[in-house]
Order: C-alpha cells, then sequence, then structure tokens
DNA sequence: TTGACGCGTAGGAAAACGCCTACCTATTAT
DNA sequence: ATAATAGGTAGGCGTTTTCCTACGCGTCAA
C-alpha cells in the first residue's frame, strides 16, 4: 500500500553500509546543504564516483538536489534514518536488559509482538 | 585501538541490508535463540544459502551460535544495534526539528560537533 | 558566440553478493 | 558399525557494486 516496504529499506540500510556515503552525511549534516564539488574535496575519489554515491543516497531519500544555477545543492533528508530509529525500537530493550545482566531470563521469555 | 571503526560499521550496514537477514534478527527477537532448521523453516531457500547469511551476522557480531549436540542455537546480539542507535543521534534533531516546521532554519545553522 | 565550469551518464573492469548443487564433518539413533 | 540428522564449506554462475575514463549537457563569463 504504502511506500515504505522491504525493498525501501533496503535501499537505506544499503546506502549506509559504506563510509564515503555515511560521510557525505556527516558533512552535509554539520556543514549544512553543499554543492557536489565541496563535497568532493573531502574524498580521495574521482567526482563521477562520489556522483554515483549521490545518487545512491538519493535513491534511499536520503539526500535531496535543489538545483541553483550550475551548481547542484545536496541537503540531507533524515526521514529515512527515522524508519531506521522506528525499526531498532523492538531491539532496544536487548541491550539496555542485557547490560543491567538479566540478559538471559529474557531469552528464555521471547516478546509476542509480531507484525 | 580499538575494535569499533568503520570496517565494523560497514559490516553492521551491509548485513542490515538484506531482507532475509532482517527476518532472522526479527525471529530472534520474538522467538528467543533457535537451532538453523528452525529458522530455515521461514524461508524460501536452501539451507547452505542460509548459512551464509548466519555467518554475515556474525561476522557483524549481530547473532551468536551455541553448540548443542548436532545443532546450532543461534541468539541476537544487539550490541551492534545499540552502535547503530548511537550512530543515528547527531541526526535525530533533523527530523525532529523539521517535524516542528523550522528545518530550514538549521540546515543554515549547521552544527559544530566533528569527531 | 566561444570557452570554461559544474555535474551527470555511459561503459568497462574487478570484486563482492546471493543463490545454487555437491560434499564434508560431527553427532545421535538403530 | 551403519545410517540418519544438523549444519558448515567449496565452487560455480549470474547480478550488483564501486571504481575508473570518456563524454554530453546546461550555465555563466569573455
Amino acid at each position: 500500500m504504502n511506500g515504505t516496504g522491504t525493498a525501501a529499506e533496503d535501499r537505506v540500510f544499503a546506502a549506509l553500509a559504506n563510509a564515503t556515503r555515511r560521510e557525505v552525511l556527516r558533512l552535509l549534516r554539520e556543514r549544512g546543504p553543499q554543492a557536489v564539488q565541496a563535497l568532493a574535496d573531502h574524498f580521495d575519489m574521482r567526482r563521477p564516483s562520489l556522483s554515483e554515491h549521490l545518487r545512491v543516497l538519493r535513491e534511499a531519500g536520503l539526500v535531496s538536489e535543489e538545483r541553483s544555477g550550475r551548481q547542484r545543492i545536496y541537503r540531507l533528508e533524515a526521514a529515512p534514518l527515522a524508519d531506521v530509529q522506528d525499526w531498532l525500537h523492538p531491539y532496544e530493550r536487548f541491550w539496555r536488559d542485557r547490560l543491567k545482566g538479566l540478559g538471559d531470563l529474557l531469552d528464555r521469555m521471547p516478546d509476542d509482538d509480531q507484525p
């Protein structure tokens, strides 16, 4: 029904599974929206390769582009990261409980929420 | 120095970038530790293929195995997921602020925390 | 209008992925 | 001892990733 399916999650996690792309996200987060050249300065990589990384991020919905003259300004879009955090929620008690030293208990008492 | 480097993050995100592996994690979370055969019943896939998925999850630290007779009991290990949540934290304000409708503001006021 | 600049796309090569069919080891049952 | 069960490994095959160089298109400057 909606666009938040398995393929979308695949694309987001796959996009995050690369240090260059995570670094792009960090730069957009710390320095705000910027053009491709400014981003490219931080990487030991040809610009077309970075363009492909940007396309992966775009198709995952993690960045958006806005044309400004002959530049393309890329901007962080954090919505898919919110989805990741939502995905993490059911696992949260696993590391919180385990840190309290009662992890083995819940291993034998699985939860009952099934999508 | 420590084992939480870029390669480790790559491995965790890459492990999560596959619907079969995410489903394995969900099964281990909802039903507790279990053997390979029990997991395999949920997938339209030959068992050796699932074994490879389990290896990917193991190398990402997301599951552990415990030998019990001729069975291998797999258990969810949520620590890498806690790392993912930590990684998400600096982005959190982006979707929270944006939902409040003042996202454009912080786009021009980037933060200043740099690792 | 001509040239330089900013970026994307095309196509290719090497590696990694995800599936398969054998096949192997270890353990339990007969 | 033999057979059956549980599950990992080896190797093959088609697809995808990730880098590259070459090139095309739109925009701004001279």
